[in-house]
Order: C-alpha cells, then structure tokens, then sequence
DNA sequence: GATGAATGAGTATTCATTCAT
DNA sequence: CATGAATGAATACTCATTCAT
C-alpha cells in the first residue's frame, strides 16, 4: 500500500528495531528470521528491506540506536555537579533498569562487533564518548578540589570503564543476579578512589583497632 | 573403516573442540557449518557425530573444557601463598596470553549461556569454584594478617569479580587495547583495597597538605 | 500529479520500450526489474502500468514494434525494381545496422514466442508479411524476365527465410562474426540461384568445358 | 541417504539434465525452480547441488551435453564418402528429430550463451569442430573430384553454416512448419552448390528456352 | 493521471543431521 | 566404527503489482 507520513514511517522504523531487539534477544542474531520480525512489527516482510538493507544492516541499527543513548546519558556526566552521583544514576539507568531482554542482546552485539563494521563502529564510538566525557567530568573536580583520586587520571579511567564493563558484562551473562549488591559494591569502590580523604572514615568502621 | 584406537579416538575429540574454536570464533556459531569444522578437525563430516551429539552439545564441549581450566587455575589461587600475586599471574594466563580467537569467543559463549543450558551449566560452574576459592583465599590471608581489606568480604569478592568480567569484556570486546595497562591498573586498584595500610604512601602525593 | 499532454504520453510509451529493450539485452527478461526499466524511462514504478499491462505485455510491446519495423521494410521489398538488390537492402538494415542490444534481443523474444502469444502473434505477422513480400516480388520479376530461378517458388522463398533466419541467428549468437562476409556470402549464393543464366560468367572458371 | 553406486550417481546426474531440459523447455529458465527440477529427477531439492554448483551451472551442463553430441555427430562428416548425404543425415538426426522440448532450449540456451561463460565456451566448440570438419570433408571431396562448389571454400561453409542456422532458428521459433520441406529444400540448394556441373540436368526442367 | 511505498508470494541455496555402505 | 552422499526443512531477499495519496 502507498506512501505512509512521515510519522508513520518513523513509527515502523521504530517498531522494526524494537521488534528486532526483542526476536534476537529471545533467539539470537541467526535463530530470529525476518519474517518473524517483520510480523512482531507488524509490517510485510518486504516492509522491513525497505528499512533497512539487509539483517545484518537491522543489527547494525540497534547498535547505533542503543549505543547513541549510553553515549549521550553518560556525556552528560560531563555536566554533572557530583561525578560519582551522576555515574551512579546513569549506571542505574542503564544496567540495571534496562529490560532483560536488551541485556542479553548486549553480548551478541560485542560478538558481531567483531564482524559487523557498522557495530564495530557503534561501539567505539561510544567508548570514545565516555572516556572523554569521563576525563573531563574528574578533572574539572580534581580542579574544584571535590576530588583527590589516589590513582592518576589515565588509571582512574581505566578502573572506570573496567568496573563498568563489569556490570555490563555481569548483568548480561547472569540475570539473576542483585543488580543493587553489584552497583552498590562498585560505588563504593569507585567513592574510595576519587576520595581517598574520606577513606578514614569510611574504614574506620572496618578497622576499629 | 577401521576402528580407531582409544587415542586416537581422544585425539579425535581434542582435534574436533580445537578446529570448532577456530572456526566459531572465525565466523561465529552459526555461520561455521559442521562440514566446515569436520575438516579442519580432518575428520569426516558423519564422525563429528559420533564425539558430539549436535553443534549445540559441540558448542557446549567448548564451553565445559574452556571453563574447565580456567575453574582449575583460579582454584589453585586457594592455596596460593600471595593472593594478589597468584590472582594477577591467573588474570594474565586468561585474560592476555590467550589467544585472540578464544577471547572472541567467550562473548559468543556468554550470548549463548542464556540458550544453552549445558553452556550455561559451565558458566555457573567456573563460577561458583571461583567465588570459593577467592573467599577461602581472602579469609586465610586475613586471618594470617597478610591483608586488611578496605571493605567487607562479600562486597570484596563482588568487586574483584565485575573486575574480572571488566578485563574479561574489553579484551573480548576491543582486542587492540593495551592488555597490560588494563591489568596493571585493575591489579593496582586490587592490591589497594587489599591492604589500605599501604595506602597512606600512595595517596601522600595526592595529600600534600 | 499534472495530466501529462498526449504528446508527452506517447514519448513515455516510447522511452519504456526503449529502456525495456535496453535492459532486457542487458540482463534478459528475467533479471531486468521493473523498477529498473522505469528508472532508465525516467518514469515512476506506477506508470509503467499505465501504458502496460504488465511485463510480459511490456515484452510483447517491444515484439510487436520490432516486427512491425521490419515487416514494412521488407514488404516494400514487394515494389522494389531489382530484387536482390532490395533484399541486400533490408538485410544490411536490420541484421547488420541494428545495434547489437536489439540482436541479443532477437532471441529471448523468440524463445518467449512460445510462452507469450502476444509475442507468437507477432512473430507469425512478420513471417506471414515477408514471405507474400518475397512472393510477390518475385514472381513480378520473373514475369519481367528479370530472374530465372534454378528451384521452385515455394523452395526459393523457403531457401531465402532459411538464409535470412541464419543470418539473423548467427548475428545474435557470435557477435563478433563479421557482418559483412556473412551478408556476402549469402547475397552472392541469392543471386546465382535467381539468376542461373548469369552463372556461365561465374562457373565458368570451375567448367572449363 | 548415503552413498550410491557410480552407476547411480552417473544415472541421477543424468536425469536432472534431462528433467531440466524438459522443464527448463516447458518454462524457461527463469520460470523453472529447482525444487521441480529435482522432483521430476526423483531426487532431493539438496541431491541436486551435489551434481551441479547451481542453476546456472546446471543450464551450462545441458548446453555442453548437448553441444558435445551435436559436435561428435558432425565432426564424423569428415570421414564419411558423401558430404552432402552426411550432412543431411546430420542435420535430420539433429534438427527434424529432435523432441520439440530440446528444440525450444537451443534458443535459450543462444540467448544464455550470452550471459553465461559455459554455454558461450560450449556454443564456440561447436562451431570451430563444425567449420573444421566441414572444411576438411570439402578439401578431401574436392580433391577427389567429387564435388567442385560454385563458390569458394570459405564462401560455402559459411552458407552450410548459414543454412544450418537457418534450419536451427526455424524448427525452434516455429515448430508448426513441415521440417521436411525445410531441409529438402535446403539439400537442394547446397546440391546444387557443391556440383554445379550437374545443374544443367536439373535446371532444364525450368528452363525449357 | 502520476507517484512510489507497501505488499507478500516466490525461490535459490545452505547445512545440520542421518544412514547405507 | 567411519564415511560422505543424501536429505529436506529452513530463510534472507527480490520484485511484479497495487493503490492511498
């Protein structure tokens, strides 16, 4: 059938990838056909090439949909008044709020990265967001003197991104697990680095000797 | 055809999980075809039936003996004199030696565990043994006095696993980065939380006041 | 939309057969696309379907209009004054003047004629037309005593399709054959058989008697 | 089901060719699926790619079988006492007695020659062992005085070839003509052509001046 | 009339798995 | 046991045709 608006043809591109996140994660990127895609958005199978390309260019888009969302909540962390607050809120958002089945999807997609440019592309795009939004974010506290962190910059961000791989990686492969013990755990970690100052205090309750 | 000898009939098996890991991490668990994997195995395509039900209990094979090592060698941490020392000589065995195919892998593997269930057996398996033997290892050094961990044991463990599956993730994820930066920063991190007596010298630097 | 004039309407009746007749020589009946033809017509999708009924009448269309061509042309061999002459003539026009896109044509259509009776239709008009051309000619010229054929009416007219029809197929199937030396070959054997009483001229050399 | 003998194997090769030909002849290439093919060779859609790489694969083996009988039959012209009584016992085996089906594929199969490298390759074999044996029959006869063409060497294979064309394309674009009459007439003409010394005889009869 | 997005039937090819030899 | 030809279900993608705009 003829020309849809604008609207609506956004509204299926929409669907299309929200039907497709959900197909791969319940299958995988090979198991779900398009067929069953194009029927979960409710569109002809003919719909969805007009869409997108191919599968693999559909897999693609997810990437860069779900990718362009981490990168532009954790580029806010830049911004944020309380670096570690921010991290916390935004590692809340998107580790543990996340539906499970765009958690599962996360590990296929780091497979294709390997073979599909385009994700490839995603994903080093939005490590490149973070680190910098990272770096930017801690030196403007260390400058503020609301940070002391007792490991050098380059390290810090390092431990960052690993612990927060971590979750990612963690949340992924193992779905039952408390995702409030993990966060919570790696907060606290992270809160002692940026302020060694308060560690005192903090351990006090650990070392009373 | 002759009947071949418990060796070579081991060998075999050895050959078939070898040829699969290369290949599956080459093009992915769907697109290596058994056919494929029969003669790298230099095996006939109707023999890989015979050591593996399917490519799904050939995939599963994978995952038990990967996981099987790697549930051996953190083990052995237990019983090891220095945790930190045997922990960073276990992550650099895993985590940098291997080779660049098996770590691409193991994303495959973790997508998979969520549909696998023999797969996901492994994964809770490897798991399970290393949770213990870190928190054996941890409990006997702190009652020997030979560390003071920062925070608690539970919470200890949960974060020396995120940065276990943070190493795990970026070095599947991104094979051009700097595997030892990584680990030297996590192990720095590690050796920190570990013994926070030590701490003072470090973050002196950081405390001029 | 705008009404388009009746003028416009015939040039884009015109531009489909051109660009199906181009786009069928390139990749044959099946291969081209519609959408392919309508872009070379500059034309939408849609209209294609206005001025054909579908791609096997579009088929049929460029049938119809290639016969009809070389129908007139070879009927206006019936008033032509020498016979020969006129039939080299026509000869040279379509089998080798014609751009080598049409000649691959030539073959699809007639391997279509057995499927499309449109095309079957077109195929037996032209037959029809040429042979009463051929008829006609010739019988006014031997009336004349311009010719004395060596064989029969009927064998003549059946010997010079025979002629035309290998000429035609030897230009669609080898089309690096030179034009010109097949043209002469057969021209040369027409006008001995028309004109035996020439032949002294000629054979003479091979009857030294 | 495992493996057959080389009998069978050979037996099914043949008759997928030959269900293609008969499918391929009904349909066209295009209009024809494998999965007919392969059932009208009572073999599996699958068996069917063991034989042949693919569908076009499948249209070059047709075309080369075909070709090679077709050049095996006419390259034994060279041997025989009389060309003229060869050719036309040729040229009846080949295009009189042909099923229809086999002859509706030669205009296919001219058309693919195109497109198609095999069949190219296939169709110019049969034309260079055609012309040589032709050439060599013509030498041997004249040198034995048995023939002494009208025309030159090269000038008359290029008729018999035009000829043979000639009755090619017919039977194929209109198998409602009597074949017969065809190729009398055509036997006729190349009679006449290889000894003219005879022409007398038959001419007067037209020619009662 | 003109457009071109939408439809959905149609198909070559692949590949896990089997089993006659 | 070992082989590898055979099976046949499964699927991404195409494209002639339609019709809402």
């Amino acid at each position: 059938m003829p020309r849809l608006s604008a609207d609506q043809q956004a509204a299926r591109r929409t669907r299309l990838l929200d039907a497709a996140e959900r197909c791969f994660a319940r299958s995988g990127f090979h198991a779900a056909t398009m067929a069953e895609i194009a029927r979960a958005a409710r569109v002809s199978a003919g719909a969805a090439y007009i869409y997108f390309r191919s599968k693999e260019d559909l897999i693609a888009g997810i990437a860069a949909r779900d990718r362009e969302r981490l990168a532009a909540d954790f580029a806010a962390i830049a911004e944020a008044p309380d670096f570690a607050d921010a991290l916390e809120a935004c590692a809340r958002a998107h580790l543990i709020d996340r539906p499970a089945h765009k958690r599962r999807l996360w590990l296929e997609l780091g497979a294709e990265a390997s073979r599909n440019p385009a994700v490839a592309r995603s994903h080093r795009g939005v490590d490149r967001v973070v680190q910098t939004a990272f770096r930017a974010a801690l030196e403007r506290q260390i400058v503020a003197g609301r940070i002391a962190p007792a490991i050098g910059l380059d390290a810090l961000v390092v431990v960052l991104r690993l612990l927060g791989d971590g979750l990612f990686h963690r949340r992924a492969v193992e779905p039952d697990a408390d995702p409030e013990a993990l966060l919570a755990a790696a907060m606290d970690l992270v809160r002692r680095i940026l302020v060694p100052a308060q560690a005192p205090a903090a351990p006090r309750r650990r070392r009373p000797a």
